[in-house]
DNA sequence: CTGTTAGCGCCTTCAT
DNA sequence: ATGAAGGCGCTAACAG
């Protein structure tokens, strides 16, 4: 079933088909609407694949999440696409689960025209960029100064420092941090030590628990940090997983949580709020961070058709989050 | 940047670079390898577009799922996608957010050529499934006998059974039942209902708490039961999320788990381990029920090509579930 | 073994 | 306001 069909079918050129189903040109209303007929008739649905040659474009976006596994992306995801259809631009969910050549797989959709353009949601962004140079893309909730591209993000620095400074004003005199090493981990961590610093508090090395990243990482390392001995009364991590283990493991310690130890997590997941103890937590503005990715990536996707004005420097866009207070904090 | 550039390059017909790029025709090893070198000094990528308007296929699936946020489908498309990448197919995630038009607009980018099939990770395939009539399209994770199409699945009822049948033997005498209205969680409540009869325990009404989807829904009706005085130590409940809400109302209640009331949920997803107390589910084999599901659209995709044998019953592959057992149970 | 050539389905001038 | 025709990049049939 081709255009050609519908023009055997209802006796109008299939150059008339095209400038009906684009909106382009100008068609009598009355050969207009046969065409509709027609099309509806026969149940006619164009292909993109002519079409798409002839544009040379296909009007889809992907974007690249480390694991659907995680929900952190889910409404990041949901706010793109909806943007999208705005847009009328199709967006595929691709998987990197971190590896480097899944990265080149998917820089090489958009050099074989499976896709426009990338959006890039994942916490390793910087090993992924040299792979990108070529194509429009955009990195959403991740930043590193080092790397020129543009970005979305929040100011995890600042917002870490306000989770911690919270902590401290719930009466925490003693704060942990638990985290990973990716970039917006140490940011987090930057913050962490800002707050204690300008609490006049020390930033004691044996409560700093790094490189940590699974739920099951976090629930030995706090595990073995109540274990030692170690005096602590409150908990800053990085992600609401690892509050989530450090709530579970503090629990199986027989401490309380919030009344022997706070804690605070970060990003607001589906199970922050799923917990025994309800978890306090930053949120970021993940609709609006995902609205912003896709226009950012969409004027860039156009400014290349246009090829006029070219050269732009690379925009670093920061939303605002907000600080979730709940159980395990008060 | 086309095969005309590469042509002109390396001084070779674009012929023979297809050829080479396909590996089909006979090439000789002298001529691919100058190709080869060609390809790679100028960084070339075919052109989908040209190749898929060619050969009127795009070698990609889509995979439509609920929502990602619901982590129980991450492992079924890490599945599909190492089966896909076996054959050198591509995959999209798609969401549906349960919505009919959503379904309509996968069927017409089926129709559109942007895809070759659909895989349907659906709770509501039923009402899907009218609009993929022209699609080649598998279903998985959920079976209803009342339509007629390619299905991978589990034996819910069974499994509940079994589940239900582990709740009895370890000293639970009046169980309760948690689940939604999905076609498999009518399978999983008569699998409660098989269990109970065998046992000759009698099906008490008000231990049966249905329509429930959410973790705040769960979270209420737990409360509701516990708070009425109603009797009960043990529940089923049809999915991890229900679980885990009884889990955290039970304790809210100061009741003990598994002490007072034992706990099986449904689907081993993450945070079923992630729970103050580890819960007992049914996990159903989705590393292999992805397989499957990319296997048995592959084939009619391709069958399709083929266009002989082409008819074909539409098969229905049940797979082994498992009983796994953590201390909400014991 | 390699090159030439005819479309795949569509959009887009260029005529009319 | 509409139609005819070329070509987007590629594959496959046919020549050589």
């Amino acid at each position: 079933m081709t255009m050609n069909d519908v023009s055997d079918h209802i006796g109008v050129s299939i150059a008339t088909i095209s400038r009906v189903l684009n909106n382009s040109g100008i068609v009598k209303p009355k050969t207009r609407e046969k065409v509709m007929n027609g099309i509806r008739e026969l149940d006619f649905v164009p292909s993109s694949l002519g079409r798409n040659l002839r544009t040379t474009g296909t009007k889809t976006f992907l974007i690249c999440v480390q694991s659907i596994e995680n929900p952190y992306y889910a409404e990041i995801v949901r706010s793109i696409e909806e943007e999208a259809k705005k847009r009328g631009y199709y967006i595929m969910i691709c998987e990197s689960y971190s590896s480097l050549k899944r990265y080149k797989y998917f820089a090489d959709a958009v050099k074989s025209k499976k896709a426009d353009g990338i959006i890039l949601l994942s916490p390793n962004a910087k090993d992924a960029i040299e792979y990108f140079r070529e194509a429009p893309f955009v990195v959403c909730g991740e930043t590193d100064g080092t790397f020129d591209c543009d970005t979305v993000n929040i100011d995890n620095e600042k917002a870490a420092c306000e989770a911690v400074e919270h902590l401290i004003r719930a009466g925490a005199k003693r704060v942990a941090f638990m985290g990973g090493d990716s970039k917006s981990a140490l940011q987090r961590f930057a913050g962490y030590e800002k707050a204690l610093r300008e609490a006049n508090l020390p930033s004691d090395e044996t409560l700093r628990l790094s490189n940590l990243f699974s739920y099951d990482e976090g629930y030995a390392a706090v595990s073995r940090l109540a274990e030692s001995g170690a005096a602590f009364d409150g908990i800053f991590a990085g992600t609401d997983i690892l509050a989530v283990s450090a709530v579970n493991a503090l629990i199986a310690q027989g401490k309380r949580v919030p009344e022997d130890v706070k804690v605070v997590g970060f990003d607001d997941l589906v199970f922050a709020k799923m917990c025994a103890v309800p978890i306090t937590t930053i949120r970021q503005p993940r609709k609006a961070m995902g609205a912003a990715a896709f226009n950012l990536l969409y004027e860039k996707a156009v400014r290349k058709t246009d090829d006029k004005n070219k050269a732009r420097d690379s925009q670093r866009i920061v939303l605002e989050h907000e600080l979730i207070v709940r159980s395990s904090s008060k």
